[in-house]
DNA sequence: AAGTGGTCTAGACCACTTA
DNA sequence: AAGTGGTCTAGACCACTTA
């Protein structure tokens, strides 16, 4: 007979809940209890659960033990390239051509609510994105004049600030709006569509750390053409 | 002086890798060596060093040692709602209208490659979400025959597909496309657009676990004011 | 008050990878 | 051949939560 080690203990549990034998609710036994069953130590049933409510599927609590989770309550995890990287990734010759550079108020909607009320100063960077000479995506970029020391003179005009973003601070959080739009005069010049044409819209904020005040905003802008394809 | 825990190893790592004093390609200690810096047991750095490995900052191989990963090659994930669920969670009345029943072919750009040559069975679903009265979101759904036992007795009209399929099997993956699209008749209709009006596609396929067989398809439309908002 | 999970320890064995 | 990380063990202490 095989070892059980944490992975087949897993694997075991997740089957029991997906077969519903242990259905959404289900006290699952103690720790002590699942470790005698596989005759093995607590810490190896420890890890196999703690792995288990990390993918949601169950709910831990001291005292009251560990919970099947109702799955559709679960929240989807869609892996996918950061913008930028999409294009050298793919094998594409990737360019950059930057278009203006202006301090402005960093744009409002998106202050972080625990800051001042004052407005945050910003750095403004618009540019376009070309795969193969082709446009391919309108970037406009606000970075945090507050939050982030890189603001004027670090920033050489041919290289994106997205990458420069990801290189700076490669661990970042933040969030991001998919939406749809209609182009504006100067997205559809750049983009090479007509005013008006919709859009795929990516606006991410950077934050630092979860939660964190604002280090930078950025406006993605994408031909119809374009998909964002990921895994979950 | 505090004791040494998981997290505090983590946390002083991670703030060695993003001050940059300890670069991309750094290789840091070993176990052992952080061990004995740290006071504690090398289970516990191997903890923080896993959970490092986990967010995509260190790169660990046996022998080699972990090093500190090129941060602009991370992968995005994006957590945000399931779909069907955004409306009853945001308090709003949720109805589902029934349309269209019928068995066709599953789908044949999606199918797995895996799969046998011949088409596979699919018994395709097409209604329409409401909240608060107002259409919300068009649902197109492929439910494979030859995976998912689910398929003709068990689907009443009133439920939508998306959710019957969510309580089925709530341990979901799959693979997932936003595009945009022009409002087909169809769609138009059902949505409250006019023909030719943008919108926001949601594309997914349900495997049985990563990259097995597909159990369903989804094609989620939504109008342009619809918006996808998650944090990473 | 009692039972649960969260974490740590000191040691062990081994698979894997490189030198 | 040697060093690394992956995993396990048997025990421990304790924070947290409920009954």
């Amino acid at each position: 007979m095989k070892k059980n080690g944490y992975q087949d203990i897993k694997a075991h549990i997740a089957a029991m809940i997906r077969s519903k034998q242990w259905p959404p609710g289900f006290l699952l036994p103690s720790e002590m209890d699942l470790a005698a069953q596989f005759d093995c130590a607590r810490a190896t049933v420890n890890r196999a659960l703690t792995e288990l409510a990390d993918e949601q599927i169950i709910d831990r609590k001291r005292k009251a033990g560990s919970r099947v989770r109702d799955g559709s309550e679960r929240i989807v995890n869609l892996k996918f390239q950061f913008p930028c990287r999409e294009v050298t990734s793919s094998g594409k010759a990737h360019k950059y051509v930057s278009l203006k550079r202006e301090v402005c108020a960093f744009p409002e909607a998106l202050q972080h609510e625990g800051t001042s009320e004052r407005a945050l100063d910003a750095l403004k960077l618009e540019g376009v994105h070309y795969s193969n000479d082709q446009p391919f995506q309108f970037e406009q970029t606000w970075i945090c004049r507050d939050t982030c020391a890189e603001s004027e003179g670090e920033m050489p005009d041919h290289s994106a600030p997205c990458l420069r973003l990801l290189q700076k601070s490669p661990y970042f959080h933040g969030s991001m709006t998919i939406s749809v739009a209609r182009a504006s005069q100067e997205e559809a010049r750049y983009l090479g569509v007509r005013t008006g044409d919709p859009l795929l819209i990516k606006d991410l904020v950077l934050t630092e750390g979860h939660g964190g005040p604002p280090v930078a905003r950025m406006r993605m802008s994408y031909r119809a053409s374009y998909t964002i394809a990921g895994t979950f």
